[in-house]
DNA sequence: ACGTCATATAACGTCAACCGTACTATCCGG
DNA sequence: CCGGATAGTACGGTTGACGTTATATGACGT
């Protein structure tokens, strides 16, 4: 799963939200560091509907506007769970073997070994 | 940054390895859930040398068969750090909101809020 | 009155990255 | 002699994100 996905699924978890609400949403919970664009937005939001993890909760005509609320499946809710679960092992990992790092100039033996 | 791609650097961060190295390192890294196919792993390689992210140490021919081995660089080890940190507070935002998901049948209000 | 911005969705085409598979090659165990 | 582990290369396919454009309306400014 890719971080725009991601992010849409995390923005739907709370309280179901219309297309650029998603957009709004995403913005805040990247604090700024991802602002969806139109074809990657709706295009997920296809993708994820097909897959069940989200489903349309109804459609409201707003000044002529329609605005559809996408709301969370359970099988969303779970999927993305387990992604966050995976997310902070992966992080785990990472940071762990960066502490192990070779320094440059320091005569190397097994981790932890004093 | 893709999950093979960023667990290629994280088999990459405590010590150099050559190709197949890699893909054992990140099996175990991933508590097997992933298996890098050659195509991903070499693909990926070409792509992250290209982007400074890491680079040969150094080639062994060893009973016939070339080991090239891969180290990350400064850059790379700064790269993945960073991209651990946006790993572990994407998960968090996640698991925040999946917490004030409307809970069904239950009067909601605004979260946190007794 | 007109332009522009914000809201809201749809419909393109493009590209990067991953994926599977097959191929080459050597060594070892059965 | 064959299969499996080791090690790397090559190629085609698919997915998913991306950018852009089009459409439509209301609000705001000039």
């Amino acid at each position: 799963m890719q971080e725009p996905t991601f992010l849409i699924l995390t923005a739907l978890a709370a309280q179901p939200l219309h297309g650029y609400g998603i957009i709004q949403s995403v913005i805040t919970l990247s604090e700024g560091e991802v602002k969806l664009r139109p074809g990657t937005l709706y295009g997920a939001l296809d993708r994820l509907a097909e897959q069940g993890l989200i489903e349309v909760e109804r459609e409201e005509a707003v000044e002529g506007r329609l605005r559809r609320y996408y709301r969370l499946t359970d099988d969303g809710a779970s999927a993305l769970a387990t992604e966050a679960e995976r997310l902070r092992r992966r992080a785990a990992a990472a940071e762990a073997q960066l502490k192990d790092r070779a320094v440059p100039g320091f005569g190397h033996r097994a981790p932890g070994v004093a």
